[in-house]
DNA sequence: CTGAAAGCGCTTACAG
DNA sequence: CTGAAAGCGCTTACAG
């Protein structure tokens, strides 16, 4: 049994095929023409030997790595399989390979873990890189493209979003106009999180539209978990603030809302109405049915592998992808939906 | 600005700090002792040109990629991000990287997308590699390890999986026990799933060690997921058979065995029992409850890249590790959980 | 402790 | 269309 070491190379299979090693290279990767019969046996070599060419040695050559990094910073449950779902359909349609890399945890590494030295370009998803790094990438010209985060001041990096502030002033426009309700909380996510930042802005738009004032007293701060969304109504209950809807952020901070109403013994929608962001899996299952927004993620992480790739063939990218989102009703906001969705339990 | 073509290599580096490139490799791998005065100087210049060694040319010299790769066939929503998480926790404490290939994509791809030129070692799940790759793989004595699969006839291949039939036989024996069920329907996965094999056969061992006869007609094939589920719910209904429990297989299955029921006009738990399996984020969420079981599936990540990690360093690993499953009571099966489970809506 | 040199396994102008 | 040869950027015995 050969073991890992004594696994063929290029010039074992030239040798067996009776050419030079330059032939076999070019049968391999087809760009230059090769008389078909000697073609032919270099693929029996090949095929007898079980070749597979060493992926380091052609990176090294061919200063090419075929592969793409993605960057991320946490796993969030319902959120990032689909966006890896996208990534990974484009991608393999067009050749290349994944490198992810999550730099939630701190032990100290020794190489950088990901960046130029193995990958062709780098998806980043918010700000899961230093800015110190993303410079650095920057400043050698190296092909990036953002999720969900514009690029700091002056540097010129194509990205790709969804219309979190629209989405945002649906929802609260839905439960102004169709609802009437004026006292609506928001549950700000993660300090300095653009998602947040954008949705906050749509709800201040929103009721500025409708003649509604805005009230310090309304906004709380939350992570976009369940935990601190619980946390955060139970603080609001406690002070006695008023209120008759909730913007939750998204919709695992919704479950938190949720929790935090029921148990309080309000009734949801009547009480208050609830809204969350994202569509998640749940989103539909819970009791109500959560009124959210859809966000075309699967389709964000598609349009980033395009864009990327457009940069890596030396084409121009387009700055900014902004993916439409969707109005999903169902009985959270106080519509009548049952029957609507099919799919809703 | 520095295109990508001119970034600095080891010889820039040993130029700058006046020594050779053995030495400038030394410092950066730590391996071999250096005068400390000459090493500073080394880093300095490290520093000062930004330097980061290709990982192509370090692999293609050290013959190790330092990285491992990850091959799974299909990204299951609520399963996959979980055992990721595991996967990257225990791998970044351990200095790895991690390069994903997803096999359901069919597009020809050009070069072998994973494999012994480009990882060190493999985690493989469920059916993801084909047999030949496998044995191709096991033949030239690459460290693998399993997650979910049996390895074929033959091949000494650790695994590591979860307890699927003491969690069915679990499952099963409450629905009897507690709640008096006895016509219990099966709904199994997909055709030669592993996982659906074992419950399977704890659903039988659970009815036999009751004396309750095995009814072919009580068993329906599932895929693990909504729809396929649902359907076969119609089915039964509509030929009439008669059942007052179900075991959905899983929990993506258990939400369409809900839709089929409600649909139905027929109560969860009153008139049918469910149980699912995975307790998947959205279990507690649904109405009723979902009782189910968990399994640690993030365990299941960090455990098959310890045994990996083991292979890497030449030790002994496990053949097998089991996971322990545990019983998620809830309310579909018939119990009263209100106020048990703080965390359930 | 340090350097010169061979070598890792490919790709790709350059000739022919 | 094909081969000889240089080169990709590192690591690592081998001397010293």
């Amino acid at each position: 049994m050969p073991s890992k070491s004594s696994l063929p190379t290029i010039s074992d299979v030239a040798q067996r095929a009776g050419v030079s090693i330059a032939t076999v290279s070019r049968v391999i990767n087809g760009n230059t023409p090769v008389v078909a019969e000697t073609a032919q046996r270099v693929r029996l070599a090949i095929k007898e030997l079980k070749f597979v060419p060493r992926a380091a040695a052609q990176v090294l050559a061919s200063r090419k790595t075929n592969t793409i990094g993605l960057v991320f910073s946490e796993i969030r449950g319902a959120f990032f399989p689909h966006l890896l779902k996208g990534i990974e359909a484009e991608l393999h349609s067009s050749g290349y390979e994944l490198l992810i890399y999550s730099t939630h945890s701190d032990h100290p590494i020794q190489r950088k873990p990901i960046g130029e030295h193995n990958t062709d370009g780098l998806l980043v998803f918010t700000t899961s890189l230093e800015l110190e790094e993303l410079e650095r990438l920057y400043g050698i010209n190296f092909p990036l493209v953002l999720m969900h985060e514009t690029p700091p001041q002056g540097m010129e990096i194509p990205v790709i979003t969804i219309e979190n502030k629209d989405g945002a002033v649906m929802l609260v426009s839905h439960l102004i106009e169709k609802h009437g309700r004026r006292r609506i909380v928001f549950l700000r996510g993660p300090e300095g999180h653009e998602d947040s930042e954008w949705r906050e802005r749509g709800y201040r738009e929103a009721l500025e539209a409708h003649k509604i004032v805005y009230d310090e007293g309304l906004i709380a701060r939350g992570e976009f978990d369940e935990d601190s969304a619980f946390e955060e109504m139970q603080k609001l209950m406690a002070a006695g603030i008023e209120f008759d809807a909730v913007f939750a952020g998204d919709d695992d901070a919704a479950i938190g809302v949720y929790r935090a109403l029921k148990m309080a013994n309000r009734i949801i929608p009547d009480d208050v109405a609830v809204v969350g962001f994202d569509d998640v899996q749940f989103a539909r299952y819970i009791s109500p049915g959560l009124t959210t927004i859809r966000a075309p993620i699967e389709e964000v992480g598609r349009e980033a592998v395009r864009q990327l790739i457009c940069l890596l063939n030396g084409e121009q990218a387009q700055r900014l992808v902004l993916m439409r989102t969707e109005l999903v009703i169902r009985e959270s906001c106080g519509c009548q939906n049952k029957g609507g969705g099919e799919r809703d339990l």
